[in-house]
This record gives C-alpha cells, structure tokens and sequence, in this order.
DNA sequence: TTAACTTATGTTTTT
DNA sequence: CATAAGTTAA
C-alpha cells in the first residue's frame, strides 16, 4: 500500500478525505479533484481499520466505476480494492435484485430489457389494446412510464393520480395508464426488469422486505455517491433507507453540472442534502487544477447566468492561458473543415498530439460533419456512443438465443429466434400459440411444449417441438458449462453462426464478425477473475445481467490511443482535453428547442455548455454555423445565446467560410451552383430508366382460359405461361422443396427470370 | 417467404 | 439526408 496517499491533497481536498463517520456532502466544482478525494477517501477509510467488504460507492456510469476501481487498486493494491462494492446504481442493484429476486417473484436469472427491448413490448400492447402507434409512440409512452417509475409511482398510483390523467388527456393519450399496467405485467410475466425497475424493484424489495433492508443497511456500512447532482427520485430513496442505520454517507456533486433531469435527475437532492440528516459537514472544493484563468473565468460567468445554485468561486493557479476562440463558419462542413485545419495547425505549431483534442457537441447526429473533415485530412479520429454494439441485429439475435436459455418465460426472445434462422414456424403457428398463451394465461414456452394441443398439424408442430428440444438441451447445460461454452454450442446448434457465415456480403461478413467479437467478450468475461467476490460467478445468467448495462464492449484501453475524441458533451462529463471545440453553438440546436419552455430547462441547457467549456484545459474554440443541413435542408440559425454571456475580454472572434475566400475562388460559384442542379433535378437516366420500366411492362394479356397450375408439377424444360411475362421455358428449378425457385427464359421482352414457384402464377402449356 | 421498392419520419442528452 | 417501417412483386 501507498504510504503517501494523504500527500498532495490541499486542504479542504483533506479535509474531505479525513472525514470518517456521519453524513458528509462534497461540493465538488469542475476540475477541482473530484475522483482523487473520492478515491482517497476510500483509502483511508480502509486505513483506518473499515472493512473493505463493508463500502459501497455508486457512480452514474461504467466508466466512473472503473475508473474509480482502479486508481483505488494503484493506492490499496488490488486485492484489497477487489472487495470493494463499486459500481452505477443499475449494475449494483441487479446484483443485489439478482440474489433476492425469489422474494420479489422474479426468477434468479430475470431479463434485462434495454430501451429497445422495452418499446418493443410497448408495441406488442399498443397491438393488443387496438391504439396507433402514431399518437401513442413507444418512444413517447416509455418516457412516461420511465418518469413515472423514476418518481416511485406504480402503475396503480399512476391511474389514480389525477394531475398525471389530466396530463395524459390533454396530450390525447388518456389510455397510459392502462398501456403501464399492463406493460409492468408483461414484464413481471416475462421474468424482465427494465432500466427503471433496477431502482423501482430495488425500493419494493427494501420496503416490502423489512429483514432484507437490515441486512444490507448493515452491510454497507459507509455509503459514497458519486454525481449526486444527477441522482433521482428512486435513488434518493434508496440512499435513505439504505444509509438510515449508519448514517455514514458521502455525497460528492456540483450543482453546476446538473445535466440529466430528462432522466429524472433532480437537484433538489443536492440542494437539499444539508436538510436531509443532522450535523452535515459540507466541504467545498473551490480550487481548479485543470483549466486556465481564461477558460474558467468564461465558465464561471456563464453559469452567474442561472439562479438556484450552492454558493462557490472557482478559482486556480494556473496562467491566464490563451483568450478563448469564437468562430463563426457558413455552413456546418464548413466548422468541420475549419476544425481539421485548425487541429492539423496545432498539431504543427505547438506539437500536439491527436489525442489532445476533443470535438463537443449536442447531438450525436452532428459527428457526420467532423468525420468526413477529419478522414479527408488523415486524421484519426474515434467517436463515443452512437449506436451501440449490443443494438446491432445480429448481437441481438444471438444475445435473444442466450436469453431465451437463461430465462424462457420471456416470449420477447422466442418471438425474435424462433423462425431465425428458418426452421419452418411461421406467423400463423406463432400467433395461434401466443392466442392460447393469451388466453390460459401460461407462458408462451409451456405452450411450445404441447404444439399439436395448440392446434398446430405435423411439420409447423414437429418443428416446434424440435426447436423447444434444442432449448432444453442448452438449458441442461447451464450448470456445469461456463457461459462461453454455452454461448458457442448456441451458436453453432442454431444455425445462427452459420447463417451469417454464408451471406458472403460485405454486410454478412461484418455482422459474422461482430458475432466473432461477441463470443469473443464472453470468453473474456469467463476468463477474467472475480471482482466482487461473493456476488459474480461466470455463469452465462451472470453474463448476461451485466451485459445490458454495458454501453461499449470493454477493449484496449484508449486512454493512450492517439486519436481526436469525438463525443456529446454528455458523454464528455468528467473528461479533460488540452483543446476542446465546443461546437454548434446555435439557438434551437444548443440551447436545443426542447429546452426552452421553462427556465429550468434552458438553465440546464447552460449547465450543459459549463460542462463543455470546463473540459478544456488550455485551449477552447467554441464555433457556430450560420446554416446547416437538417432532415436534408439548409436551415439557418441565430448564434446561440450563451455567446452572448461570453465576456469578450477573455474571448477573441473570428470568421471563416465566407463567400470568395474559398480554396476555388476563381469558379467557386458556378461550380458550386453546377453540383446542386445535378443533385436537385432528377436525372436524365432516372427518368428514362421509369419510361422504359413502364413501357416493357404493359405487355403479356394472360389466355381467356388462364388458371394457374400445382407448383409441385413444374418440371425442368417445360414451357410455361406468365400472368405478366408471357410464355416461356423452365431452365432449372433450384432452392429447398419447400421453397422451389425456377429460372425461367421469357424470351426477348423479358429475358431470364428467377420465379418462385408458391408466389408466382404459372400455368403449364401442354 | 423474401427482397426490392416506396414512403414516412425524425434530432436531445443515457443507465 | 438517412433510416426504419410499410408495401408490393416475384
């Protein structure tokens, strides 16, 4: 262990960590230290003699967690930071809902369901209760239900709250109540806990479960929170319980950096923390190490902007630093452009390297712009979020077979894997089964068991009952194999690994490979050692919990790799870089439209820009554009209002992408002018191409007495009659018997055609 | 059944 | 614009 570790913490950064018993709130500013205090803190509460078994710090995301379970390592050592109960509230939780689920009805290995999963059900019972899914959007009902869950209002609450009905009503979506309960059913049914229900579950469990309760308020003996400024209504909740009996809680936040009320973060938890417990020591850290006196003198008054916040000046020691940079671009490639030079500029001038900058933005959608300057200039570049692996179809697929072993009262997964790959269980089949399930009101998987019982006649029923053989046989498995080997038999016994092995396209060859890289994750799930010793085991119900709760697929650790970060300022929180752009500072994108009924909302949007503006360590360019492309039109947008609030003796302006000073000055216009006629007008060739479609297809008039004969009958050489071809003669028949496909020669007019023989309408001339 | 085609629709932010 | 969802033809 690390003897120094009380060294080189200033003195409220020690006053903090010296703090042992009762309730303690770290007012934490940007760059004040945050994670070291936090860390330390664990350190030397294990110094003084704490279990290590006996702590449990929550973090708001993975990557906190890690990273906090590792620089913990570097000061304990690693085996004694292994004991440590660390990680996001959701991840904690399942683990704790995991040993207890019995209690609660749930089975040992309950699904996850990811946002997709979850509106995909919403779907199923917006089908069931006959509602559109154009005024009730899954997307729209899930926010509801979420906010709702994340306030601690169950469905019954739900329907008897009269201000949320008449909310409801007014939005002309008065039946929400009735989607919740039953979507909170078909979950329970399914053996399936949503993101909320993590916390909403974890709260039933505690209150419903006196014994259980104790048994974990003792446990955690001391409690640290990480963020406590995006914590909501359930996790308050489930602190306060939690914490009741020691009273030994750590909450580490900045009001300032409150950015996730949409998921039901409120601030009044930080607010309020003083009110909440006796004898509250409050520690404020004030000081900033990472960014100069320019950058934090536009970040602290920015934020002077808003109301409502705990009382703190930020100051450091660090230089004044540059003045910041204001640029203002035509178009948003034009920022893209600019922002690849300036970087390649830096890059020569000052020597830095890729890794050094970060690109900041809204909204996700706005990385194409960057991408396609950074690429043409050779830079590298990586880009955080977006669409994750686990969402991709192939994963899922795969990911819905491992599901299905783990846990088969979850129909969602039969539904996606039972006809994928073909075995010949179609729609009718699946429906009249989900009918039955329906109305005994019994697991669609019980209702697999007896095919011929639900109606279903020899192949469709013989196919099922192979499918539910297979199942099993996995199933059997499940306690002696690890989940690699499962997860590869699965894959390999499906069909599933080879269906994706033959699609020889350059999308199959991808989506075999992400399968590659799935398998090969769980390898390494079963291969790396036990972090918190009692509660993980490798087995594939153990991989599984903690897999929807990964955002990215754990690899090479990028910290070093030399590339230009690309990421929403969202994902940036608790990030450095050297230079950060800051980009699309434009009213109605950033402050975003969604943001600007209330106050709060644009409050937090300028929480939001603190945050960008305070990764910056030494340089920050904060760049707008006058228009930009939006659903495909060139949409020209105010300079945002946070410009405004930028003091312009610490901020310099500058325009680029101007009219004529272009790189092709002499024929700029005209050229440019040439590109949008071709792109706006439809083409020649498309049009021709329609002319000539429509004019070959008005041909064949079927023979008065046309009647299409048995496909079984087809044979190779015959000459045929086609509704729309006309006569022609059978070439080959090839495909399964199941599903013949004839090519057949039509002649001049239509050459060869490729003709499934069940669809298409052939009479054999004689 | 499935692939190709047309049409609608959407941009916050994430566990 | 870019993708998902819905439609239609084979």
């Amino acid at each position: 262990m690390q003897q120094n570790y009380l060294d080189g913490l200033n003195d409220s950064q020690r006053k903090a960590v010296e703090h042992i018993n009762g309730p303690l709130m770290i007012v934490a500013g940007a760059g004040s230290g945050k994670t070291k205090v936090l860390t330390t803190r664990i350190a030397h509460l294990i110094r003084s003699g704490v279990d290590s078994f006996r702590i449990l710090a929550l973090t708001f995301t993975n990557k906190a967690a890690a990273e906090m379970k590792e620089r913990i390592g570097h000061i304990l050592g690693n085996s004694e930071a292994r004991n440590l109960f660390i990680g996001t509230f959701h991840s904690v939780f399942a683990k704790i809902l995991r040993v207890e689920a019995d209690k609660l009805g749930y089975p040992r290995n309950f699904t996850i369901y990811d946002t997709d999963d979850a509106k995909s059900v919403i779907k199923t019972i917006l089908t069931e209760l006959n509602l559109d899914d154009k005024s009730y959007k899954p997307a729209f009902v899930l926010n509801r239900i979420s906010a709702a869950k994340n306030a601690l209002i169950g469905p019954a609450e739900y329907a008897e709250d009269r201000l949320i009905r008449q909310e409801d009503e007014r939005s002309n979506r008065p039946l929400i109540h009735e989607i919740y309960k039953r979507y909170a059913i078909r979950c329970y049914r399914n053996g399936a806990m949503d993101f909320d229900d993590l916390l909403f579950k974890m709260y039933e469990l505690l209150v419903r479960f006196p014994e259980v309760l104790s048994k974990y308020q003792n446990k955690f003996q001391y409690i640290l929170i990480d963020e406590y400024q995006d914590t909501n209504t359930s996790q308050y909740q489930i602190i306060k319980m939690l914490g009741a009996v020691h009273e030994n809680i750590c909450v580490v936040g900045d009001d300032a950096q409150s950015i996730y009320s949409f998921r039901g973060a409120t601030v009044q938890n930080i607010l309020q923390f003083k009110d909440d417990y006796q004898d509250v020591n409050v520690v404020k850290l004030e000081q900033n190490y990472r960014s100069t006196q320019s950058i934090l003198n536009v970040a602290n008054r920015v934020i002077s902007n808003n109301k409502n916040q705990i009382e703190k000046s930020l100051w450091t020691d660090n230089g004044t630093g540059e003045k910041i940079r204001i640029v203002r671009t035509m178009t948003d490639n034009d920022e893209g452009r600019y922002i690849a030079d300036t970087i390649s500029e830096m890059k020569l001038r000052y020597h830095y390297a890729n890794k050094d900058f970060a690109i900041l933005y809204r909204t996700n959608a706005q990385s194409r712009a960057f991408e396609e300057s950074l690429r043409k200039k050779n830079i590298p570049y990586k880009i955080y979020g977006g669409l994750s692996f686990y969402q991709r179809k192939e994963v899922k697929d795969m990911l819905a077979y491992l599901r299905l072993i783990v846990n088969p009262r979850d129909e969602e997964n039969i539904k996606r894997v039972i006809n994928y790959p073909v075995r010949g269980i179609g729609k009718t089949s699946l429906d009249r089964m989900l009918i039955i399930a329906g109305e005994h009101n019994i697991p669609l998987w019980e209702v697999m068991h007896n095919p011929v019982g639900a109606g279903l006649k020899g192949a469709a029923a013989a196919a099922v009952e192979n499918f539910v053989i297979m199942i099993k046989s996995f199933q059997t498995s499940l306690e002696k194999d690890n989940a690699y080997d499962i997860a590869f038999n699965a894959g390999k016994h499906t069909g599933l690994v080879r269906e994706l092995y033959n699609d020889k396209s350059v999308e199959g060859l991808a989506r075999y490979e992400n399968i590659q890289e799935l398998l090969n994750s769980i390898k390494e799930f079963t291969e790396t050692p036990d972090e918190e010793g009692e509660l993980t085991d490798k087995s594939l119900g153990s991989y599984l919990q903690q897999i929807t709760l990964l955002t990215e697929v754990g690899k090479e650790d990028d910290e070093n790799q030399d590339v230009v970060r690309l990421m929403t300022i969202h994902a940036a929180k608790g990030l450095e870089y050297p230079c950060v752009f800051s980009v699309g500072l434009e009213e109605n994108l950033f402050p975003s439209t969604m943001s600007l009924y209330d106050r709060e909302g644009l409050e937090e949007e300028r929480r939001l820009f603190y945050v960008a503006v305070t990764r910056a360590k030494e340089r920050l360019w904060i760049t707008y554009a006058n228009s930009r492309y939006r659903f495909g039109n060139l949409v020209s947008n105010e300079p945002s209002r946070f410009l405004d609030e930028i003091p312009s003796e610490y901020s310099e302006t500058a325009y680029t992408g101007t009219a004529g000073n272009q790189q092709r000055p002499s024929f700029g216009p005209r050229f440019a002018q040439k590109e949008q006629s071709f792109e706006k007008v439809p083409s020649l060739k498309q049009l021709a191409d329609k002319l000539q479609k429509n004019t070959s297809t008005a041909a064949h008039t079927p023979s008065a007495d046309f009647a299409a004969d048995d496909p079984a009958e087809i044979q190779k050489g015959m000459k045929v009659e086609h509704q729309k071809f006309g006569f022609g003669q059978v070439l080959t028949i090839e495909g399964s018997s199941n599903n013949p496909i004839a090519t057949i020669d039509f002649g001049a007019g239509h050459g060869q055609k490729k003709i499934m023989l069940f669809y298409a309408k052939l009479r054999i001339v004689r």
